[in-house]
DNA sequence: TTGTATGCGTTATCAG
DNA sequence: CTGATAACGCATACAA
């Protein structure tokens, strides 16, 4: 059984290609009787356009590119989740291209896919902007990044220094010494992110206005053992230290803070009256285990997003945008 | 500037848009001077053709769909490479589709995308064509499972019966006591694997011909911290068991093997003398610390399985053929 | 061996 | 409001 084309349709609702491309594209004003036939046609034949017809015909190909590092990370999970929402409802579909490391980069550059098939580009976390510019100068697609920030482009961003200043003005009101422990963040020059060092900056920051200092700062790699090492590491020193309970620690992940949090359990102390923990990201785990943290909405920030670039497909003509959305404390038990 | 089309390359080499169509699928015979002027048209004004117009016109898009787990591990990375390097050659663009969970591919199939876009389909380690079948009655793609196996289609596949049949020939030759590690694999039904399974099978089926046993075997999740406690579990029991050393443990997966690499060294005991370890994958580690382990033609599977879907498109018509790989024991020094 | 005409499924333009 | 019909960029049968 062929696949049911516009004329299919139109010949089943008794009307013209015309009309149905209309009621497709919500155009115009289309008699709501006959808009009604079309839908019904539609239906009846289970037909959906197709993209390259439309990509031909139109320049609209209703598809929209996502570069983002892989997506192992609940974060980069639900940051899809609000883009892809967003563009659904505005019927274009996503086609994801995860960025590995550069050979990937490369290919994708070099195959005609991303090149031809989408209408806009959305970047997440990296700004691969200016490698584009330098070789593709022709097909200049409409573009926005995501959890990230430039000038001269529309973007969409957490602010992770007002995330880290957040952590920092609480944790600064506590009682006993304070620790911090940061991802370390070993990319390349082409992939590298300042999320970190902006939480980092925005918690040093408070503490700095608030008259506190940390005591010692901790990096580990994004890696459950590497966490777990960390957190026994600091406890060593907190324990060893006279006086060093209670404590307060900024885990600036919660892939930290979980750690951290199953070392002091071992060592039969006690979260949130010997160890305060601060996290960032409220993981789907945190409110089960009473962690305080920092609340990121991600889903918005990909909504966000996909709004700023629809409107640019649209012809939207304005300077770049930035839209800035803030981490929110959630105080919970262990702090 | 305009991207040049078919027409502008026609012009520019003096001749019409069908020879140009000729020599970019190089059809028939084309006269080697014209086909020349016409490489060199293409080349002067970096001239692409479009996959839209193509799919609209001859029904090919010259791209196909890879649907795979998140390849956050190096197999994943191998196999996308070798499929993409066959797939290059014969000038096709490759599209990836991350499948995260089930969420995801409800919308992948919802999308127009996965639908319209490919010329063929390849499935990684899930076999999902009965889904497909399902729901996608119309647009079948010539389809191909790697790292998996089915009856009813093209696949290429890693023999992991036959890998853990050669651990356990090796490992039974060994003195000591035998061990295993497994990995936990927590899937829905849907997306099921049984790679460790039958690596399974394949270890404890050799030690019995061998007349041998295991005197213990343990399970952890894929990730290293759950790899490090299992790894320690095991090594206390080894250690707290009288003449428990030498052993031999059968880690795997590399992952595995690494963690319990740690823990042995942790301990002042020597790998290779008081435990011998046998991993699976010859991760690019693997090398440098000397471990004996099993490894996997990946990049090969992935090309082989890409040969397979070409051949389909180019109309072979033949029965579904099944391509087996075998793992290949490399003895270094832990084992 | 090569140019021309037709069709692919849509959108857009223009009469009606 | 709606129906023809001309593009869109390419492949392909048909002529030459």
């Amino acid at each position: 059984m062929r696949t049911p084309t516009i004329q299919d349709v139109a010949r089943q609702a008794g009307v013209g290609v015309g009309t149905v491309s209309r009621v497709l594209n919500n155009h115009a004003a289309v008699k709501s009787a006959t808009r009604e036939a079309v839908l019904k046609a539609i239906a009846d034949l289970d037909y959906t356009p197709n993209p390259h017809a439309r990509r031909i015909a139109g320049g609209k190909s209703y598809t929209i590119s996502v570069l983002l590092p892989v997506l192992t990370t609940e974060f980069y999970t639900r940051l899809l989740d609000g883009l892809e929402t967003a563009f659904q409802e505005a019927r274009y579909d996503v086609a994801i291209f995860p960025l590995l490391d550069r050979s990937r980069l490369e290919r994708y550059l070099a195959s005609h896919t991303l090149a031809y098939q989408a209408d806009g580009l959305v970047m997440a976390t990296y700004n691969l902007t200016e490698v584009f510019h330098e070789r593709r100068l022709r097909t200049q697609q409409p573009t926005v990044l995501v959890d990230a920030f430039a000038e001269n482009v529309d973007c969409s961003f957490m602010d992770n220094v007002t995330g880290g200043r957040l952590a920092g003005e609480y944790a600064a009101a506590l009682p006993g010494a304070l620790y911090a422990i940061w991802v370390e963040t070993e990319l390349d020059q082409l992939f590298t992110t300042r999320v970190f060092e902006d939480r980092r900056s925005g918690f040093l920051g408070a503490l700095a206005a608030a008259g506190r200092g940390v005591e010692a700062e901790y990096t580990s790699s994004f890696d459950t053992l590497a966490a777990r090492n960390t957190a026994a590491t600091l406890l060593d020193r907190v324990q060893a230290a006279p006086g060093g309970l209670p404590c307060t620690v900024f885990a600036s992940a919660d892939l930290l803070a979980g750690a951290l949090l199953d070392e002091v359990r071992v060592r039969g102390l006690t979260a949130g009256r010997d160890v305060r923990i601060i996290g960032f990201d409220d993981q789907p785990w945190a409110a089960a285990r009473g962690l305080t943290t920092l609340h990121q909405p991600v889903e918005g920030m990909g909504y966000e997003a996909a709004g700023l670039l629809l409107s640019r497909l649209s012809g939207y003509p304005g300077p770049p945008r930035a839209r800035r959305f803030e981490p929110r404390l959630i105080i919970r038990d262990t702090a």
